[in-house]
RNA sequence: GGGUAGGUGCCCGAGUGGCUAAAGGGGGCAGACUGUAAAUCUGUUGGCUUACGCCUACGAUGGUUCGAAUCCAUCCCUGCCCA
């Protein structure tokens, strides 16, 4: 039997760790019990599937008997980080705000972890004090040779967001000074912002505080995980039905199997091991692949939510639409889009008017390159018109676009 | 404030009066192969149209011209240099 693994190591032997501000910080992520935090900005009202490997990490910190924190950031998200790609647009503060209220809600849902906002100690702070108080103790030479300003500096980077690490770095110290907190962690990306919080910290405080940075999830090719269908895969299941997850983490490539499982799920090592070694012995049967989307599924929307989209999915992929009894239809495919269809009509503007393809051009384009699948049948005529005689039951017809892309039309009117 | 280089389709970027719905690359989408992978190859990538064609588009607004992304004017925005 392996010895069992220190916090540290194994945050290590999933890949999760990037730069360390000090060796330090590895004693006591193995034997304190530190209060840390993690933050993320309202820019949308949900988190994406690139988010979460990050946020496990607090889980996981967590499960070591560390007290994690989540921070939201209303006062950050107004005045948007660098990205070191050029200057965001201004967030709308109402936008912002609603954003707050849905990423809190989901945080909590999803990680049961408590969740601050830092607008609610920058609302009030005079631009004279923060100058005083914080801008005179950071040189901006200090700043501007942060990589992604740097990289910014070279297209031009608004005032705004050329402070983004000052009010970051005040975060960390406001949550130092409130909750005890010692240890932030965060994205790479955001390396220079933690270096700068504790830099202030020691400056204003003498105290020696923490940070360490986890690598983005990648593919492959190096990419930022996380499109499909050139859409973010997100955490909110409005967004990405469950179903929509689930063959986003059933078609992952094989060569990351092994990197995802450490970073998305709580398998042990062990575990891991054996489901990549059988993976490997039939990689068509892609038990890794299933075994991730069940993990990370489950974790999110729960264990019945992860069935139904084995569910559809077998539906789907079986081939044989015909074969499902009609009045399975609609609770099966519940989860996929859903088309209403008042009357009879042809292919082509069935395609367009239900966005299914974005023109008339393109739907033609797709019918004839045989890309359009109704249930089961492929379609290549474009005169072909959308009936009842051909609809299942006289009432479903399932719409298959591409290789994978599902809709559910069903005839509503007698 | 002065000088100078720019602002082109989802992104990068070519184009300096008609041959430009706009080269090339990336990305997206689709097809083939396969395992509902990866890699590769092929097609496609503003809208309407079977098609001829029409409409909308090259920072904004006006103008010159038979004709402008391309020329002129004004304005807005950005880089660089000087002060």
């Amino acid at each position: 039997m392996e010895k069992e693994m220190t916090v540290y190591e194994d945050l290590q032997w999933r890949g999760l760790i990037k730069d360390i501000s000090s060796e330090d910080l590895i004693e006591k992520l193995n034997n304190g019990s530190l209060t840390f935090y993690l933050g993320t900005d309202p820019t949308a009202d949900s988190l994406h599937i690139g988010h979460y490997s990050t946020f496990l990490v607090a889980k996981r910190l967590q499960k070591a008997g560390h007290k994690p924190m989540l921070l939201v950031g209303g006062a950050t998200g107004l005045v948007g980080d660098p990205r070191g790609t050029g200057e965001r647009e201004k967030a709308d503060a109402k936008v912002i705000e609603n954003n707050y209220t849905k990423l809190k809600a989901q945080v909590e849902r999803i990680f049961g972890i408590e969740c601050v906002n830092n607008y609610d100690w920058f609302k009030n702070v005079n631009y004279i004090d923060f100058l005083r108080d914080y801008g005179k103790y950071i040189n901006v030479n200090y700043m501007i040779n942060k990589d992604l300003v740097r990289r910014q500096l070279e297209i031009g980077i608004s005032y705004a967001e050329f402070s983004y690490m000052l009010i970051q770095g005040v975060d960390f110290k406001h949550l130092h000074d409130n909750y005890g907190v010692t240890l932030q962690i965060g994205g790479s990306d955001q390396w220079g912002n933690l270096t700068t919080g504790i830099e202030i910290i020691r400056k204003l405080t003498g105290d020696e505080v923490y940070a360490f940075s986890i690598p983005l999830a990648t593919d492959s090719q190096g990419k930022k995980m996380g499109k499909s269908e050139g859409n973010a895969v997100w955490l909110d299941i409005e967004k990405t039905s469950a179903y929509e997850l689930y063959q986003y983490l059933f078609n992952l490539e094989d060569s990351m199997m092994e990197a995802y499982l450490k970073r998305f799920t709580f398998l042990s090592k062990p575990e891991i091991e054996d489901i990549v070694a059988r993976h490997n012995e039939a990689p068509e049967k892609r038990i890794a692949q299933e075994a991730l989307a069940h993990e990370v599924i489950r974790d999110i929307h729960g264990e019945e939510e992860y069935q139904k989209a084995v569910e559809i999915s077998r539906a789907l992929f079986s081939g044989d639409i015909k074969a499902i009894p009609s009045n399975q239809i609609g609770k099966i495919f519940a989860k996929v889009d859903h088309i209403d269809i008042t009357e009879e009509k042809n292919i082509i503007d069935f395609l367009a008017d239900n966005k299914i393809c974005s023109s008339k051009r393109e739907a033609r384009e797709f019918v004839n390159a045989g890309s359009i699948t109704l249930n089961g049948e492929k379609v290549t005529n474009v005169e072909t018109t959308i009936t009842k005689d051909i609809a299942l039951d006289n009432r479903y017809v399932v719409v298959r676009k591409g290789k994978k892309k599902y809709f559910l039309g069903e005839f509503i009117n007698d």
